[in-house]
RNA sequence: GGACUGGUAGCUCAGUUGGUUAGAGCAUCCGCUUGUCACGCGGAAGGUCGCGGGUUCGAGUCCCGUUCAGUCCGCCA
């Protein structure tokens, strides 16, 4: 029988035991050799001795990555001989019997090596011999681990996990679909899922109190560090009867306390989490998603400056536009050259320029000092609570890139200046999105995030407010500077419905053309009903510090959306296109 | 679709101002080695310097183009 070795279950001395696993590193030193073996539980080192002739000959022809069987004594080392550095180091197994399972080709790159600094498409190609290694080993557990404590809390709270349809019909998501053309139905085609959004609030429609999945959705949307190109994961849920957002913000809180004191070990910023309106978020930190571990708030000095002489201010100020600052605390230890880096930062974000006031042994120094009165540069040091040792940045233009640009300054500067806490969360609820927003390219009022958002102050609010006054019952969940997830308490109410996408030009007949089922669903009685859906990949990567979400995914696709180990996407047979009906017209770059 | 960074041995990297036959460690193969633990020692083999073009007496190095990868923008609630 295979038994495994771990630290907390070395066997007895003395005892004969069998092990198999892998040849982790081999050590021939003539006369006696030594065998790192390894499994998922770690290593133990075996002797194979000269005596054992046949063992002997054999373990002379083991290689990195072999899969060997052993069976042996299990002795107790010598003082001197342990290795402290290894669970089992005080033993090691003295091999009577030596079996090799399978061999292995030499290795495309070593295992051995803890780092991350191997070619990642390398990895990715050979992601089966990616996995044997110590941190990919952890973190399929630890994802495993994860997912089931989620799963227990949602039993526990009257939830019931139910699959939706993979092969559906293009959801209401704004991305584009991944498209499955239907063989039985020349000339249609299914949409995967971006998410099981139609199906969750049917699900309420259809009687179910609590629902939720560990769902797979899909979006052919370019990746991102933190978003898994074409696939990925979410803890799709809903709950009927909830009205107010709050009551879904009370059901799931203590989740995400569990996950991150219990499942990760990590401090929580602030419990309750923090509500914060969007319209705070942006003008406080800059961003609808800030990371709140540390403060560096955005300071308004638009009335404050309003006279100012400084024409880059001034003139910002006269075309409607503000000006804000951020205090970097200690900052004044920035060289030219990182402010130059800064500099080019900001501009890429639309902004002209980066001013600076930096304050150093009693000193002011600043390239913008000469063009501010006194009293200005006065206020401004107070507002911004500048001491000395710190120094202030600038953004002077429209609300939006002033915004935009100091909240990217703001998240580079907590990065580079250790305010990231690796070891605490900051989660806070974003709240109050506006419903709407005014698109510039067509001129015409657009939904801001998802259409069915119950707008709060229902019809009413529909009917009497600027649409770019009325907010939406609808809510982010972000932590230390990562969105998790939207959600929101749902428009359930056929009349309020149509009226929300009358605003934006959408007339009765094409909603339900469009979104057919659930308008129709609506008028039979569906309840309030309202949640949001988490990424369990983003969520896994937060709290387990891994800056790149393929890091904590089995078998990641690539940057360009390819899986190259099993080679995919890739071409059919002409045999298969006929029965679906399907002539390709392809680019010419596209043929190879 | 756009911007930036990168591509040198199987892997990780070095390669100066453009100058002789492009190097190192690990891995592979051969030999030696009885206490190592990412053992050690000696030797061998291993290169289209991503690809194409240009400048030059001479290009891994400079220029142009291109391709692939990563990150970001667009996009994605």
């Amino acid at each position: 029988m295979i038994r495994t070795l771990t630290a907390d279950s070395i066997p007895q001395i003395g005892q004969t035991i069998t092990v198999a696993g892998w040849a982790a590193s081999t050590r021939d030193h003539g006369g006696l050799i030594f065998i790192d073996l390894r499994d998922h539980t770690g290593l133990v080192q075996l002797t194979i001795h000269p005596e054992n002739k046949e063992a002997f000959d054999l373990a002379n022809t083991v290689r990195d990555e072999f899969v060997i069987r052993a069976t042996g004594k299990v002795i107790e080392r010598e003082a001197d001989l342990t290795n402290p550095n290894l669970a089992t180091g005080s033993i090691e197994i003295n091999v009577e019997q030596l079996e090799i399972l399978n061999k292995s080709l030499a290795l495309p790159f070593p295992l051995m090596h803890q780092t991350d600094d191997i070619n990642e498409e390398l990895r990715l190609k050979y992601r089966f011999l990616d996995l044997r290694r110590d941190k990919m080993q952890t973190m399929l557990v630890r994802r495993h681990k994860m997912i089931k404590m989620i799963r227990d809390y949602m039993d526990e709270h009257g939830f019931i996990e139910i699959n939706t349809p993979i092969l559906t019909s293009s959801s209401p998501e704004g991305a584009r679909d991944f498209l499955v053309p239907s063989r039985l139905h020349p000339g249609q085609f299914y949409a995967l899922p971006q998410a099981p959004q139609q199906f969750k609030q049917l699900l309420m429609v259809g009687g179910v109190p609590k629902y939720f999945q560990i769902a797979p959705c899909f979006r052919d949307e370019d990746p991102r560090a933190d978003r898994s190109p074409g696939e990925f994961y979410q803890l799709d849920l809903e709950i009927a009867f909830a009205e107010k957002s709050e009551q879904v913000f009370q059901e799931m809180e203590p989740l995400f306390i569990q996950l991150t004191e219990d499942f990760a070990g990590k401090k929580i910023m602030q419990k309750p989490f923090p509500r914060l309106t969007y319209n705070d978020a942006m003008e406080k930190y800059g961003s609808d998603r800030p990371d709140l571990r540390f403060d560096m708030e955005l300071v308004d000095l638009t009335e404050d400056l309003k006279n100012t002489e400084f024409t880059v201010f001034g003139n910002a100020i006269k075309d409607g536009g503000i000006v804000k600052a951020i205090c970097l605390q200690g900052g004044a230890t920035v060289s030219r050259s990182q402010i130059d880096e800064l500099t080019d930062m900001v501009r890429k974000e639309g902004a002209g320029g980066l001013a600076y006031i930096m304050l150093k042994g009693g000193e002011k120094s600043s390239p913008i000092l000469k063009f501010m009165a006194d009293d200005e540069i006065a206020t401004i040091i107070s507002k911004t609570g500048a001491q000395d040792g710190d120094i202030i940045f600038f953004g002077a233009d429209t609300r939006s890139i002033v915004n935009k640009v100091l909240g990217k300054l703001r998240d580079t500067l907590g990065g580079s200046f250790g305010l990231k806490d690796p070891g605490v969360v900051a989660w806070a609820w974003i709240v109050d999105f506006p419903m709407y927003e005014y698109n510039e390219r067509e001129k015409k009022i657009d939904f801001m995030h998802n259409p069915f958002s119950m707008p709060i102050g229902g019809l009413e609010a529909l009917n009497t407010q600027d649409p770019l006054d009325i907010k939406a019952d609808q809510y982010d969940i972000i932590a230390n500077g990562l969105e998790l997830s939207s959600g929101a308490i749902r428009n359930y109410n056929p009349e309020i419905m149509y009226k929300a996408f009358d605003i934006v030009g959408i007339d009765e007949a094409t909603v339900n053309e469009k979104f057919g089922a659930m308008i129709n669903a609506f008028k039979f009685g569906a309840p309030p009903h309202g949640g949001f859906a988490p990424g369990i990949d983003r969520m896994l990567m937060l709290l387990e510090n891994e800056p790149n979400i393929r890091e904590v995914i089995a078998f990641p696709k690539n940057g360009s959306a390819q899986d190259v180990m099993m080679d995919a996407p890739g071409g059919v047979t002409e045999a298969q296109l006929k029965e679906l009906h399907i002539k390709l017209d392809l680019p010419k770059k596209a043929e190879k």
